[in-house]
DNA sequence: GTCTGACTGTTATAGACCATTACAATTCAC
DNA sequence: GTGAATTGTAATGGTCTATAACAGTCAGAC
């Protein structure tokens, strides 16, 4: 019997905001602060792109990764996403519960699984990649492309 | 009695790693992946500049603001936070608790409290800053002092 | 002055997320 | 072949945060 969890609700619904007439102190200083502050706010664009279809970033992040990389295991699927295999195996649980990914038995090898989307999950993910990177790109608006390559670059660099 | 919460365990413990060999689709085109990575990474700084302080980033952020705004009420602390009152509400019995700061009565308005660091509060607060500024610097060393400005003021403008 | 509505702090409740631990089955190293 | 490592799984617990409800207090309309 397969325990369908209920829709998803984010647990931060509003941006940070910046109030007026408050003094800041030492964290107008803080990369840490400023990286936090503007990945709430892409976290609330990537709520509304997806919203009504019961998506978290590491389900996205899942999906994505399995339709790229058809037959990955579940302690692979969870060292990409940072997380412990038992999350991994929660995420695959959602997937395979939604219909979007289903779970194969590899030849060579008894004890793991391969994870593979099904029609249905190739269909979704593609949609969501449209309207995620939609929004990505429409929050990322205030930037112009030079400065949006810079941003991804600086990032990349220091995430490193 | 005043209940004494457990030593605090960050829910991340490890880096988002860059798996080699496997395909990242999309991903690497969203400013929202590069963003939670990136934090996700200057988080862990964070953990390691505060050990055995028992501190998270909501906490060094409340105590910073009350440092910085005496007497600030519990309502616009949540504000600044982003989190609802009954959040801010635990950070401050936290503050309290750990006798770092205190509740005052307001003269003019009976309704709510002003909170205002202890001098124990001041005295970690200040010794806190040093350490998380420090590390966040370390942490950013990959950049030079321009590309540190640069995401700065990019990050900045991507969160209003 | 009184009354209605708004605001503050507080408490209780619930849900989502994730790590930890333990376990059985399987594979690998030697 | 035997012990160590890996895989998926299940059970458990802790942390964080929102929501809802409540009493006390304030402010403005009249």
């Amino acid at each position: 019997m397969q325990k369908l969890p209920s829709p998803y609700r984010p647990r931060v619904l509003a941006p940070i905001p910046r109030v007026p007439g408050l003094n800041y102190d030492v964290l107008d200083e803080l990369l840490g602060y400023a990286l936090r502050r503007a990945q709430v706010g892409m976290f609330l664009a990537f709520h509304v792109a997806t919203r009504g279809l019961d998506m978290t970033p590491p389900r996205f992040t899942a999906l994505v990764i399995v339709g790229a990389n058809p037959g990955i295991g579940q302690s692979s699927l969870g060292q990409v996403l940072g997380i412990a295999r038992s999350g991994a195996m929660m995420l695959t649980d959602w997937m395979e519960g939604r219909g979007l990914a289903e779970r194969r038995r590899r030849p060579n090898d008894g004890r793991s699984w391969g994870v593979h989307l099904s029609a249905r999950g190739e269909e979704l993910l593609a949609r969501m990649k449209r309207k995620v990177t939609a929004e990505d790109r429409r929050r990322a608006g205030v930037l112009d492309a030079a400065e949006r390559r810079e941003l991804l670059r600086l990032l990349n660099k220091l995430a490193r």
